[in-house]
DNA sequence: GCAATAATTTCGCACTTTCGCATATACTGA
DNA sequence: TCAGTATATGCGAAAGTGCGAAATTATTGC
């Protein structure tokens, strides 16, 4: 069933599938979702409190995050809780600090300049 | 000079910095110039020649990967060479192919999905 | 059943991204 | 200096994204 291949769109299709997940990731609130999720489980409510958004907009961004499977929910009563899929998940943002630790001077940098345009 | 700060801000500012990266790598384009580049340095002809776009539009990617600092480019004569800036980053992409290794059944169904928004 | 709480969905608007095309700049060799 | 090759930039149309406000669904306690 799972077939090497060397035909590209194969490729294709994979490079558009890391660039699917990268692009849920590429949010400052959704990373921080992701953050607050690395220790375990929270409810919607919870992950309110920690991250400062208007409950409309956190939702359409759990929803995202829902819908890449980034993560899984459980429901108990009226609460909906989430939890990250896959501890794989926290790797690559490491993977990233590390990156960023690395460069920081630059990234202070790029930083101010993306300051500019918010 | 480099002080640690409790001031969320700060963790804001991180998270946005973050998301940029992560805005630049989600395009399937800018992921295969990066893989192409994971061997050493290429000409932009070179590039060309592997990923299946037009000139222009190549140098549009190239110059978000430059202006992000995730690659770095040397000038000879006529032409141009890119390189990755660190290999750092090939950590990244490959901690994200363990991810998509490891989910590959969900990941074929959200392709798909993604595939009909196409 | 009804009001209150938890979470999500829908909608409209502003903003951003991507692409192709046209144009511009930089270098090379004759 | 001029034609040709290599690369980059500007622009406008189409599509995509993010947000708050209002409406909606589901659940709980009374």
């Amino acid at each position: 069933m799972l077939k090497a291949s060397l035909d590209p769109k194969h490729f294709d299709a994979l490079r558009r599938f890391k660039a699917g997940i990268f692009k849920v990731l590429a949010h400052p609130t959704r990373i921080h979702v992701i953050e607050t999720l690395r220790t375990g489980e929270l409810s919607v409510g919870a992950i309110l409190e920690r991250v400062n958004v208007e409950p409309a907009n956190l939702s359409q961004h759990l929803s995202l995050l829902r819908q890449s499977h980034l993560v899984m929910t459980r429901k108990n009563g009226s609460q909906v809780f989430y939890r990250l899929r896959d501890p794989l998940l926290i790797e690559v943002l490491d993977a990233m600090r590390k990156y960023f630790q690395k460069h920081f001077e630059d990234s202070i940098e790029m930083l101010q300049q993306m300051e500019q345009f918010r």
